[in-house]
DNA sequence: ATTGAAATATGTTCGTA
DNA sequence: TACGAACATATTTCAAT
């Protein structure tokens, strides 16, 4: 599987799709061609080479947190000892579920990650129980997110 | 549309279904229903269920960026001069196609985004061509990801 | 690259349990 | 809730352009 490194070729077209797409996963193809004016074929015969193409990483369905009770997202810089504990601590953090994104960043910090807790007091659990219990984590920086203004894509 | 806060009901078929369409939205329920042996009508009802519920938030098609040319990730923390500038900040951010994400943070900053740019020549024209321009703005601290290890949903 | 048509598979509704 | 049957749509392939 190559995984085309910056030089996929899409045209209008191709965008007009996975606009549809991007916002409606599961918008039948046949309907897509009734609004742009090709056939179902021919979309078909699209979706296949953008997906040879490595443009497109899959499809999801979006669930809400809120609607389980999780309230409180937050990012959480994490200052690790020694650069050798980095793969270990990833490791760790993979088995934790409310972490959703984990970054090694440039900055202040070994590691940025992204949680989601159900409440304050769960996420005080989860910084002071597991995330600080992790091997070569010395100390962290936690921001809460009080609200997501925006939340999208890569625009075509 | 009332969305229902923290007290979503789901048995353990509902995740079964919610887990394969969380990979792959575009997964037939019928072949849903085959795995995990119930009817397709009936996962078509308990889908409305949910989707009434307010845990479906929709379904989209994921792209890869780097296929496109976009490889460089980073989130900023936004410094404003004064709180009153803070809607007029989130509606100019909206503006930049290159801010995926915005939040209202506790801590430092008072807003962090997260950006995708094509590259680093890219990323500094966005932060001192665009997101230095806006007005309030008075300084940003840049935080580029080396590297994402771990992207996903919350678990169910 | 695109089309229409054919074959196969799926989505959706409804009466019933 | 769940089922199966019936009907409406959609997906997928293919020969032809």
């Amino acid at each position: 599987m190559k995984a085309n490194k910056g030089n996929v070729q899409i045209d209008g077209i191709d965008k007009k799709i996975l606009r549809y797409l991007m916002e409606d996963a599961r918008k039948p193809i046949l309907e897509i061609a009734r609004h742009i004016g090709i056939s179902g074929a021919a979309i078909h015969q699209r979706l296949r080479k953008l997906e040879k193409s490595g443009l497109l990483a899959g499809s999801k369905f979006v669930l809400n947190p809120k609607a389980l009770g999780y309230t409180t997202m937050a990012y959480v810089g994490i200052f690790l000892d020694k650069a050798m504990s980095n793969p270990q601590a990833v490791k760790a953090l993979e088995q934790i579920p409310e972490v959703l994104e984990c970054h090694y960043t440039t900055g202040n910090w070994s590691i940025l990650v992204k949680v989601l807790c159900k409440d304050n007091e769960h996420l005080m659990f989860l910084l002071n129980k597991k995330i600080q219990q992790i091997e070569g984590v010395s100390r962290t920086e936690t921001f809460i997110s009080l609200d997501q203004q925006i939340d999208r894509q890569i625009a075509l």
